[in-house]
RNA sequence: GCCCGGGUAGCUCAGAGGCAGAGCAGCCGCCUUGUAAGCGGCCGGUCGGGGGUUCGAUUCCCUUCCCGGGCUCCA
């Protein structure tokens, strides 16, 4: 309600200062409101500090809120010059249309309100940013303005303070910091510049899904990086997918693109060679390096690339192994997250709309899979949320949603049943009875994508990862040059059990080598001098314990981090 | 793609129509160190690219690339 009538009184404020401005919708949202209003002139950055000043006066001028009830042809009259507000009062019942005055000031709105403009708390503009009407991009383009409002001062402050301090765990910063990864202009825009520590991050990221994988009976395959355009034309894919497609790379009257998507050339592997439903279920994974031609204003950090890894698999099984195979992929997904220690996320599960025609296979199919589906998330024991009518039109599917530091929100997991591709491809295999059948198609990623999951577990763990993702899992630092020989011994041992250690060689104090590798997050120093090489130790302070330090033999040292390692800790 | 803002040394940032700056990093030297910055010196820039206005542009204008915040879309 607060940050509601902070919202009106931006637009009062704006109103005043742009007169012939027209306003269209301004709702409260976390933490905030926005208004999008058709602003005669332009606004930038600079003005917002002269609205928020416009805004304290209308607050003192301690203005009324009237609430006043109105007839369908009364709000018509009054808004005769504002389309937007008309198009709104088009979909409004007769008889239950509200407007609320403040001073010269009036907007249709439901309410409530606060009693005066004099009771609006601490408030805050934060930025501007181009809104089309109604959200849709064939509409003019409005001009929104965000604003933070809050009780008091003191929780303005609080929310500042924390909004920054998520900034500082922001992917891209801590990316840059502990020198994970880059971007080149001259590379290109979206594409992601893995740096040693990053590409090792990736790799364990990676192997790590892979042998869990295994483990369920997943195989690896492999699809190259680009692929005949027809394939994609016969998959369905070109028609429906061609905006998301670097365009075509041509050799006589052959087009090429880039892999955009797996399942076409992982039905190509299933269709090698014939299938007896003894084989199935068919699971075929692949690390794939995917290329989407994603619109250049979308581009963010590592969510959002033009070159992405995903963890992609597809299973290849009878309508009666859709349920075992969804509540398997469940649960990969389910270990992986929970190693991480990734709790902070929602799953939506995407049915078909039961009034639209636009799926297709039959309903009995459809409705056996919906059931099956909840059955598995139900006995899984993982809370969803129905989205009905989310549904894509070859199938049902469950997505694992996770929010980024700045509250964006991401699609990582993902299991989608498909009843239509492998029909398209000629999928086929041979039933008990002998007839050709056509199998049903998991698609499934469990992280999503490596470039996302890493972004969100940078955040996640703020940098600050367990042992076994550490890219350096310890330092040694000799105290001085004379040391370095023994450094490099501890190094050579540690490196033989398997551990990514340096040495510190830098010409500088012992003081500032731990300085900076306490900034670089390293889990473990382990600074030696005359006594540790007397004494073939090391003496280790691990990271977040301050000064606290403890001295053992590296052999010693070397059975804590291993194990640490091991289970993942 | 669209709207708004931004791009100055490897990084963080200051500056301004008239000789381009600081700290950190890097390099060289001194120090030889016991748990979060030792000291001194040096190097470092087409002020993102291109075009225009001007006696003169890094600064003003146009354009292009890239980045950030949104909208739409998606892993």
């Amino acid at each position: 309600m607060l940050r509601h009538s902070t919202a009106h009184a931006m637009a009062q404020a704006v109103t005043e200062l742009y007169p012939g401005s027209k306003l269209t919708i301004g709702p409260p949202i976390q933490d905030g409101f926005y208004y999008d209003i058709e602003v005669d002139g332009r606004i930038t950055d600079d003005d917002l500090p002269r609205i928020e000043e416009k805004m304290r006066e209308v607050a003192e001028r301690g203005l009324p809120i009237m609430r006043e009830e109105m007839s369908k042809a009364e709000v018509e009259e009054l808004y005769k010059d504002n389309p937007y507000k008309l198009e709104l009062i088009n979909d409004l019942e007769d008889g239950d249309i509200t407007v609320y005055r403040q001073g010269d000031f009036f907007d249709l709105c439901r309410g409530p309100h606060v009693p005066t403009t004099g009771n609006v708390g601490a408030f805050k503009l934060q930025n501007l940013a181009g809104a089309y009407w109604r959200g849709d991009e064939k509409n003019t383009m409005l001009t929104r303005i965000y604003g933070t409002a809050w009780p008091t001062e003191k929780q303005l402050k609080a929310y500042l303070r924390r909004l920054e301090e998520a900034r500082e765990r922001d992917h891209r910063k801590i990316g840059k910091d502990l020198e994970l990864f880059t971007f080149s202009p001259d590379v290109g825009a979206g594409i992601p510049l893995f740096l040693p520590k990053g590409e090792t991050l990736r790799h364990l990221m990676e192997s790590y899904v892979r042998d869990v994988q295994t483990r369920h009976g997943y195989d690896h395959v492999w699809s190259g990086n680009i692929a005949n355009q027809k394939l994609y034309e016969k998959s369905g894919h070109l028609e429906h997918y061609i905006d998301d497609m670097f365009p075509p790379m041509e050799d006589g009257d052959t087009k090429y693109r880039l892999k955009p998507m797996n399942c076409p050339s992982h039905m190509m592997i299933f269709n090698a060679r014939a299938h007896s439903y003894r084989d199935l279920p068919v699971r075929y994974a692949e690390f794939a390096t995917l290329y989407r031609y994603e619109k250049s204003g979308q581009l963010t950090g590592l969510t959002r690339v033009r070159a992405l890894t995903q963890d992609d698999a597809h299973v290849f099984c009878t309508e009666d192994q859709v349920q075992e195979e969804f509540a398997r992929a469940l649960e990969i997904i389910r270990e992986v997250l929970d190693t991480y220690g990734f709790s902070d996320y929602r799953v939506q599960l995407s049915l078909r709309d039961p009034e639209g025609g636009k799926y297709i296979a039959n309903e009995e199919k459809w409705a056996r899979a919906e059931k099956e589906l909840r059955d598995a998330l139900e006995r899984a024991k993982i809370p969803y949320e129905p989205e009905v009518g989310e549904a894509a039109f070859y199938g049902p599917k469950a997505d694992f949603m996770a929010k980024d530091v700045l509250g964006r929100e991401w699609q990582l997991s993902t299991i989608q049943v498909d009843f239509l591709q492998p029909e398209r491809l000629g999928c086929e295999y041979v039933s008990e009875d002998g007839e050709r059948r056509t199998p049903v198609l998991l698609h499934r990623a469990v992280t999503g994508t490596t470039e996302r999951f890493m972004a969100v577990l940078v955040e996640h763990f703020g940098g600050v990862f367990p042992v076994w993702l550490s890219p350096t899992q310890a330092v040694v630092i000799p105290i001085s040059d004379k040391h370095v020989e023994y450094a490099e011994t501890v190094k050579k041992k540690l490196s033989e059990s398997g551990l990514r250690v340096e040495v510190d060689g830098s010409v500088n104090t012992m003081q500032k080598k731990i300085r900076e590798n306490a900034r670089q997050k390293v889990p473990y120093l382990l600074i030696v001098g005359d006594r540790e090489s007397e004494e073939g130790s090391v003496n280790v302070r691990k990271r977040g314990e301050g000064k606290k330090q403890e001295a053992m033999e590296v052999g010693e040292f070397v059975r804590r981090v291993s194990a640490e390692v091991m289970d993942k800790s």
